[in-house]
RNA sequence: GGAGGUAUUGUCUAAUGGUAGGACGUCACCCUUACACGGUGAAGGCAGGGGUUCGAUUCCCUUUACCUCCACCA
């Protein structure tokens, strides 16, 4: 065994082993009960940092240990590589738009560039060690997942789920896409107010002037003594003269502004609601690339629309004031441009009907923690439209279908067609309406949660072959927060439709790896940081320590010293065996253990017995933690205090430390994998230590068995305890009077009472402190109540 | 504006209705045949204000700050 441990060395080697003989390959026959995990497919969209390996490990963790309760575990690895994010990396890295290049070219190009990114993404997850089995990685963008993705749309429009529909969309003027609620951020930015003179009572504040070609409607507050006077009339609108109703509604506020407001369609999502409510007239002046759309602008940019408009105001005298404020806007979460509202015919799903079915199946699924749930109820409640599912954009998962030319009904693929590529691909049969044989596809795309949604059925292989029909439902779902409204709320949602059943029976909701400061990691801010700044430095094992430094659902920030604590703990542990590797040649199991022996025995006990409680509670922080204080005592007590005998080529004391050794790595192994499989290789089975012991060998540690409890109580624990307590007092007087911790004291002398209970045991108090003598009588220092001793050098 | 979470020593982080544990850092001591990348110790803490209680860091209310999600933003 080498005496320094470097993971630098070790790690590369170990990770070829477990390749090579398909340590973590998930068995779908035979006896064992199988445990399935949907995890996060990550999105491509540029590197990774240490807040993806946080989240990444939480499931890792349960990975590995329910693997050594037995279970058949299913982790496969999933790339989200179809979508805008990816689109947009692609497009800022060549500095080009899928516009300038074409559809073809730009799908080729960024199909050729993810391959890249693919690598790295699963060469820096392998690294970290993760034992996901590789052949169940799944891509969003390959064809089988396309299949499922395009199947599930076919079955959703066959229940009469999904309809087509012009609808105002959000809308993104620089990314030219339609962009869902989920992708809006707010933001404030600086813009001006501008108040308008209508007629010579209404005076409106808006923050969108160039809008008013596109004015509908005006409104005032429902009571609003100022302009009750004006409801019902008919206002001109400044500069194109056409008259518009002055309506009463609550959703204006008299105090804000003038307590006027122009409605436009569509300026805002209160517009929106306007217009629908009221059947208002719909005026569309801002196009697709986010021009404006009116004989009046000529088809300028909305920004200096804005300017024009202001000044033609100014000129003709309609001008009251402007003032300058700061407000929130909604804009595209990814680029940061407003969001405008377009009229587009797209593609929803219905499922505003079932959102009390949607709650129930929420319930059905247990929470961990508990509270996350309440996330899920929030969003379902507060759920007001439909799902949009179509994008404007190019590298996704296509529609299967086309328009017929002549009446624009929709001709649908046949499943057993799929993957369908509607711009490639021929449709079969004529239109069910005209009988027309000509047909043009769907020019969008699938938004990405379309096909994300459907992860536990791209692991099952749902409509592809019945290999893995046995995952479903899954055991366990593990993602972050931020998205419960999203991914997990659209899995259910699409589970239902497909299965009738949850998708998961469990769901873990971990929180985000922070910077050390606490701030989230984003580019923007400048604070990314990433696994290989520190692996080079640390290896996989330490930083894994620090991501299983937190509790389930909180945030964890990133400190680098919970790195170094893990390093040191995996060099503790690499010394604890060479030192456990010096006794490991014979042992003899005794049939009437002594004190100390007990004590450590009892004490493996309890930890095996706490850590199992808690990692089945999905607790592995606390598991953890149970795990350590064990390992520390063994380490920094027990074997200091048995090293006389360990001298003395004592086989009781090499039974014990050989059983405690091997439970303790076993237990560190979901944490650390590599070190302790280092340990397990090397030591544990080439040295013979679990043949000797008795027990069954396994090919790897992490297809070992997880250790038992055998439920039995060691009799005078609290003997043992005592004599640990007594050891212990000794050797803090030894520090308080600067002696070496292994120098020899003369004489103790233990009170009366204790000889009772310790006077067998006296041996192995003298031999843990280097005592030449130990006498019963009268001490002078109080340990605690009935226990007195004296000390002398 | 609403919902959820969080607030513990210089820093990071646990537990707990009755003496708040650990890690890093600091200081002191110990070069001990597994480890000085070590060991033994010490100093140092419950965001502010109310309430419930014999007793609150813990339970409740509230203020403040931060994080996440949602809504509003004329």
């Amino acid at each position: 065994m080498e005496s320094r441990y470097d993971p630098n060395i070790v790690e590369g080697k170990i990770r070829k082993f477990w390749e090579e003989n398909q340590i973590y390959k998930f068995e779908i026959e035979g006896k064992k009960e199988i445990f399935s995990i949907d995890t996060p497919p990550p999105t491509v969209s540029g590197e990774l940092h240490l807040g993806h390996a946080f989240s990444y490990s939480q499931a890792e963790f349960i990975a590995r240990y329910k693997r050594m309760r037995g279970y058949s575990v299913f982790y496969p690895f999933g790339l989200d590589n179809n979508g805008l994010p990816t689109e947009m990396l692609i497009e800022k890295k060549f500095d080009t738009t899928a516009e300038k290049l074409g559809r073809e070219k730009f799908v080729e190009l960024v199909r050729r560039e993810i391959a890249v990114y693919n690598e790295r993404y699963i060469e820096l997850w392998k690294k970290m060690g993760v034992s996901v089995d590789w052949s169940l990685l799944y891509q969003t963008i390959s064809p089988d997942v396309q299949k499922i993705s395009q199947k599930s749309f076919l079955e959703l429009n066959k229940m009469g789920r999904a309809y087509r529909k012009e609808a105002p969309a959000l809308f993104c003027p620089k990314d030219r896409t339609t962009v869902s609620q989920m992708e809006l951020k707010d933001k404030m930015l600086k813009s001006k107010i501008i108040y308008l003179k209508f007629s010579d009572d209404v005076t409106i504040a808006t923050t969108r002037p160039e809008l008013l070609p596109a004015c509908v409607a005006i409104f005032v507050g429902l009571d609003d003594p100022k302009h009750k006077h004006l409801v019902g009339k008919e206002i001109a609108v400044p500069i194109f003269g056409n008259k518009v109703k002055v309506i009463a509604d609550r959703r204006v506020d008299p105090e804000f502004g003038t307590g006027v407001v122009m409605c436009c369609t569509f300026g805002d999502q209160t517009d929106i609601e306007w217009y629908k409510q009221y059947n208002l007239e719909l005026k569309m002046i801002i196009d697709e690339k986010g021009r404006m759309d009116h004989p009046y602008y000529n088809g300028i940019k909305i920004k200096e629309a804005r300017e024009k408009i202001i000044k033609d105001l100014s000129e003709k005298g309609f001008l009251v004031s402007e003032e300058e404020i700061e407000h929130n806007v909604n804009v595209h979460d990814r680029c940061g441009t407003e969001i405008e509202f377009i009229v587009k015919k797209q593609w929803y799903i219905r499922y505003l009907d079932l959102k009390p079915k949607f709650l129930e199946l929420g319930s059905e699924v247990k929470w961990h923690p508990s509270h996350m749930k309440v996330r899920y109820d929030n969003w379902v409640n507060a759920l007001a439209w439909d799902w949009s599912i179509s994008r404007q954009r190019f590298f996704g998962v296509f529609f299967p279908m086309w328009y017929c030319k002549k009446c624009d009904e929709p001709h649908f693929a046949e499943e057993k067609d799929l993957p369908i590529n509607p711009f490639i691909d021929k449709p079969k049969g004529k239109c069910t309406k005209c009988e027309s044989e000509e047909f043009e596809p769907e020019t969008d795309v699938m938004d990405t949660w379309a096909t994300s949604s459907l992860t536990p059925l791209i692991n099952a292989r749902w409509g592809i072959d019945d290999k893995y029909k046995k995952i479903l439902p899954m055991s366990l779902r593990a993602q972050a927060h931020d998205i419960i409204s999203f991914w997990a709320f659209n899995t259910i949602v699409k589970s239902y439709f497909h299965m009738g059943t949850i998708p998961w029976r469990e769901i873990i909701i971990s929180g985000h790896g922070l910077d050390s400061k606490g701030q989230p990691m984003h580019k923007s801010a400048g604070n990314v940081v990433s696994p290989e700044q520190y692996l080079p430095k640390y290896g996989a094992d330490p930083i894994r320590y620090w991501a299983s430094s937190s509790v389930l659902g909180e945030d964890n920030s990133f400190q680098e010293k919970e790195v170094i604590t893990g390093s040191r703990l995996i060099n503790k542990l690499w010394n604890v065996t060479r030192f456990v590797e010096m006794t490991s040649q014979e042992f003899e199991r005794s049939q009437s253990p002594s004190l100390l022996d007990k004590w450590i025995l009892h004490r493996l006990e309890e930890t095996v017995t706490k850590a199992t409680e808690e990692f089945d509670n999905y607790d592995y922080f606390k598991a953890r933690s149970t795990i350590e204080a064990l390992f520390w005592e063994f380490s920094n007590d027990y074997m200091e205090f048995v090293k006389d005998r360990v001298y003395a080529k004592d086989k009781k004391v090499a039974y014990v430390l050989n059983i405690v050794l091997v439970d303790l790595v076993k237990m560190f192994a979901p944490f650390i994998p590599f070190v302790t499989e280092e340990i397990y290789q090397s030591v544990l089975l080439s040295g013979g230590t679990i043949e000797r012991l008795g027990w069954e060998k396994a090919k790897s540690i992490h297809l070992e068995s997880w250790p038992k409890s055998h439920g039995k109580k060691e009799k005078e624990i609290e003997d043992a305890l005592l004599l640990v307590r007594i050891i212990l007092f000794v050797r803090k007087w030894k520090h308080d009077n600067r002696l070496a911790l292994n120098s020899e004291i003369g004489e103790v002398v233990l009170s009366k009472e204790i000889e009772k209970r310790l006077g067998r045991y006296v041996d192995e108090l003298k031999s843990a402190m280097k005592i030449k003598e130990v006498k019963f009588g009268e001490g002078e220092l109080e340990l605690e109540e009935g226990v007195r001793l004296s000390i002398k050098a």
